[in-house]
DNA sequence: TGGCCATCATGCAACGCTGCCTAATTGCCT
DNA sequence: AGGCAATTAGGCAGCGTTGCATGATGGCCA
């Protein structure tokens, strides 16, 4: 009572000025059902008057909860410093609403797999739940991941969903997507078509993609040529590479679907160099939709994936676990972008 | 003493089984002096076979320190849900690596002008300062940074630097960046050089660009032709139309220099459209060296600016304030980076 | 009118850590 | 040998909040 007037109000100050006690201001603050309007209201009036506003730190140590989220990025291909794959930039702009919209704070970190994630956020109670995007090699870090399972760490992974799957997994559909990409293509007359991108087990979400490509091939009866396929991670350089080493190879081929746009985009690169003309000569279609998707030249077809719901499920999963509800449904539905690069 | 074995460590825990007070492992664990090499090695010892992890709200609690900077994104032209400018998000990637760099962790939103910022951060202990990344008019938001500095909140804001601004900016030397921009074109031949971007008090980085520009003219004993400048938010679209109204003005011009690069790639899609070929009917130089600026066809010539030392810059800035030391010189060098669409 | 319940408010005790001040021990100098 | 400084550790007191158990008040019914 009666404190330094300057310094930062506390409960206890708008307590003495509204002659209750120090915990009813807290209730009144909260909307605790256990303290009458007149009350409330003349707390809250005095709180305004003050500009009071609840320390976070007194209330997260006392409520164990500090309503915040930890947002980690990971790549194992060196990181080149702020270049950061812009799908999950834009999966942050849409994370970051929904925290904002369930008024949880975002914490976000690009770290290196090998720190001890979970002491760093969870166990210091600086946040409720790890959010887990990353890519690169999917088996690197499986051992991680089961630490996190064990030590009880509330997380959720971007990912390929599987039953399998270690931990809780959000992502698209990407066998679904792979589906779209070959159906659109096909339906455009092409038959030879190549898959830029790994297809192996270390990269799930572009196996899925492959697999789906090669269910619509075979719905139509069609088997697609394992050398049109070639391994690409996610850059543009390596779509350039990538697309090289698939002309090189002599293989006739009349469309590309590319595991990403910054591959796609290297593609077209080195289609343009190697004299291709796009869509006469190949047609291509990206996965993402990143914002560059609409400026190459020609614009390109690629799959959308709904990036709102994306960060809704993951911000929704994280909070199921940390309240202890079943968790909401984890796949999610793509959809096709048709511009020019594919002849749409 | 004796706790539950199963619930998660504290520094009493510690402090039992080291023998000694549990004020002496927080000084231990801290590394202050006066604990014996030896008692700390037997702390340290303990706690990590623990996996004790000191409580971040109890510690920002009682040292009234998070540790912790909040950096805001607004923008005003309305946010079409998940699509952040380019520049400010490169921009992200620096100041989480200088916030690693430096142990503090990094709280992000994207906000409206219009919420209390200081005290949803500052005042609550949330964060020990903000850094404000934002654009568009901004007369509009001086008011609110005049209330931030008249409530002592720490802050930084990412802009046009100048003698008279409110609270602590950073910035990059616009003016000698549209020096560089304006003597790199004329040095190429050209003359009637436009520039697409607003240039009044409004959107002073572009006015400083547009101004560094004239001053390279003049001292050359050129005038630009103020026919040839048209104002354009940074947006491909706004550089589209801007474009457009360049072209519909029938005022001859050999040159763009665009105030972001957004504004330079809608702009040579309108050149495009028109019949125009770049870079020999028209050089264009664009601003921040966004990715998709070695996209374009013909690559962008543009105004890369120092983002690692911009993070650098605006996180120390906020220490210096928070630790009462004087802050660091606040302006930051740009380089010109030459490609294909300036014809170099 | 007494007793009982519902409503509203209170007090106390953490939450886990750090800052300040004091105390014990040791080593060293005179 | 006595005294003084340096080194090392401990005790205590919060930081501002929330959970729990309890206490006061009044209304209502029998």
């Amino acid at each position: 009572m009666g404190r330094q007037p300057s310094s930062k109000p506390t409960s206890f100050d708008i307590a003495y000025l509204a002659g209750v006690s120090q915990p009813t201001v807290s209730r009144a603050l909260r909307g605790s059902r256990s303290v009458s309007l007149e009350t409330r209201q003349r707390i809250e009036a005095i709180a305004r008057e003050l500009n009071y506003s609840v320390d976070k730190n007194a209330s997260s140590l006392r409520s164990q909860r500090s309503n915040t989220i930890a947002l980690l990025f990971f790549e194992d291909p060196t990181p080149d410093e702020s270049n950061i794959n812009p799908f999950f930039l834009s999966m942050l702009g849409s994370i970051t609403r929904q925290c904002a919209a369930r008024g949880l704070d975002l914490l976000i970190s690009f770290q290196k797999m090998e720190d001890d994630w979970h002491v760093r956020y969870q166990d210091s109670h600086r946040a409720d739940g790890l959010i887990l995007l990353g890519y690169g090699d999917y088996t690197l870090y499986t051992q991680r991941l089961e630490q996190l399972v064990g030590h009880g760490t509330h997380f959720v992974r971007w990912g390929s969903v599987s039953d399998d799957n270690i931990g809780a997994t959000v992502g698209s559909d990407n066998v679904g997507a792979g589906r779209l990409a070959g159906d659109h293509l096909f339906s455009m007359g092409r038959r030879r078509i190549a898959f830029l991108g790994h297809a192996d087990e270390h990269y799930p979400e572009f196996a899925d993609r492959y697999r789906g490509l090669c269910a619509a091939a075979e719905e139509r009866g069609i088997m697609l040529d394992p050398q049109l396929q070639v391994d690409a991670l996610t850059a543009e350089d390596a779509g350039y590479a990538a697309a090289r080493t698939l002309i090189a190879r002599d293989t006739p081929f009349d469309a590309i679907f590319a595991a990403s746009d910054l591959i796609a985009i290297g593609a077209m690169r080195a289609l343009g160099e190697a004299g291709l003309s796009i869509p006469q000569d190949v047609a291509i279609v990206g996965f993402d939709d990143i914002p560059a998707a609409n400026l190459t030249s020609p614009p390109l077809t690629t799959i959308m994936q709904d990036m709102k719901g994306a960060g809704a499920l993951l911000v929704d999963t994280i909070l199921a676990q940390v309240e202890d509800r079943p968790p909401p449904p984890m796949v999610l539905p793509t959809r096709l972008v048709v511009r020019r690069s594919s002849g749409g």
